[in-house]
DNA sequence: TAGGCCATCTGGTCCT
DNA sequence: AGGACCAGATGGCCTA
């Protein structure tokens, strides 16, 4: 059965590596794999039920010829058995159904279905690459399609807006941007990725009430001051937890924040499409106490993706996209990036994020 | 148990 | 004819 299913992912993980993504999800996927042959199995009978139908549809064919010709001239004619009863039908006549046509009718068929499983595997595989290059990862914990492809959107979207209006946007609005039209799960899941990174900053680094620094995220990957009034405000429980994300829509009493003017994203931009999300609020549910509950580690198993700034092969730490522009970067602190063992950081991101850099840089 | 998500099968349509 | 693409149907798995 493993060798089976080894020989099955194999050659799966060769294609998606010789396509330039190298896949490690072989374990990941050896469930569906398994699945896929249980699915074959069934495929089988189903085959076996398309053979008696198509056996059924040939009832009262004897000839039992092989030859196609054959089988054209005899629908030419034939067939007609039991046509004088019956309205002749206009248009081309249903081919009879001999044994040769339903074998290669179901061939053909099978054929079909294994294009039709390789397709969807490569639409699936291109889907995890999405997964990987949006700003929330993990192995552990996919974000499922439609939610991929709507952050994915939020993040291109994001992005243009600080290449649009050259500065970087806070914390909060980023965030907003990110979670535009996404479901409350996913909107906590992204949350929790800043939230993650806000509250190492809190517990370790932050000195200066009111001054934000974040070490170990794509917001934090560089230690520069970075303030914040909102997360100062009466509204952030910054000290037991760090942003508190939560729609509105989950009740009253959370109060939606909106960066006060400028670095906000137009929303209403013709640009942006994403049906309103839930607006992103403190006061919510996701105010994590250090080492409360499960899913404070359950969002440990997220990181920012803007970590991927920092990439090897981006020029240097001052690529951060947001905080004050012009303000003093330090240096990359990945060494303050917790083991998360699901983290993704994506180090084999670079062209993009070099221009970004570079812009920021300047 | 209902609902969400997913993989797969299948038939139709369009294109080469 | 055959392949690519698509959408509907179906059933399994998981979670609240």
């Amino acid at each position: 059965m493993l060798s089976r299913l080894f020989s099955d992912v194999l050659p799966d993980v060769q294609r998606l590596a010789a396509g330039g993504w190298v896949e490690d999800s072989a374990s990941e996927d050896s469930k569906t794999k398994d699945d896929c042959h249980l699915r074959e199995d069934e495929m089988d009978d189903s085959e076996t039920r398309a053979s008696s139908r198509a056996d059924s549809e040939m009832a009262g064919d004897d000839d039992d010829d092989d030859d196609d010709s054959l089988d054209d001239d005899e629908e030419e004619g034939g067939g007609d058995e039991n046509d004088g009863d019956k309205p002749k039908k206009r248009g081309p006549k249903k081919r009879q159904m001999t044994p040769a046509r339903a074998e290669r009718s179901k061939v053909r068929r099978q054929k079909a279905n294994a294009r039709e499983r390789t397709r969807m595997h490569d639409l699936n595989s291109a889907l995890d690459n999405l997964r990987k290059v949006v700003p929330c990862y993990s192995k552990t914990q996919k974000l499922s399609k439609i939610e991929t492809l709507r952050l994915a959107k939020n993040y291109i979207w994001a992005l243009g807006e600080i290449l649009r209006n050259g500065k970087r946007p806070d914390v909060v609005s980023y965030v907003q941007t990110l979670c535009k039209g996404l479901s409350q799960p996913t909107t906590n899941l992204v949350a929790g990725c800043l939230q993650l990174n806000t509250r190492n900053f809190l517990t370790e680094q932050c000195t200066e009430p009111g001054r934000f620094h974040v070490p170990s995220s794509p917001f934090a990957a560089h230690p520069y001051p970075y303030p914040c009034s909102r997360l100062a405000s009466p509204h952030y429980q910054g000290g037991s937890g760090g942003l508190n994300i939560r729609s509105h829509a989950y009740g009253p009493g959370y109060e939606a924040v909106y960066p006060p003017g400028g670095g906000s994203p137009d929303y209403n931009s013709p640009d942006y499409e994403a049906p309103h999300s839930p607006p992103v609020c403190h006061n919510g549910g996701l105010s994590n106490r250090p080492g409360q509950d499960s899913d404070t580690d359950r969002n440990y198993h997220y990181s920012m993706h803007y970590s991927g700034l920092t990439t090897a092969r981006a020029p240097a730490p001052h690529n951060l996209p947001f905080g004050p522009p012009g303000a003093r970067i330090g240096g990359a602190h990945s060494e303050n990036i917790p083991p998360f063992h699901d983290v993704h950081t994506h180090h084999d991101r670079a062209p993009p994020y070099e221009d970004l850099n570079a812009f920021f840089h300047n």
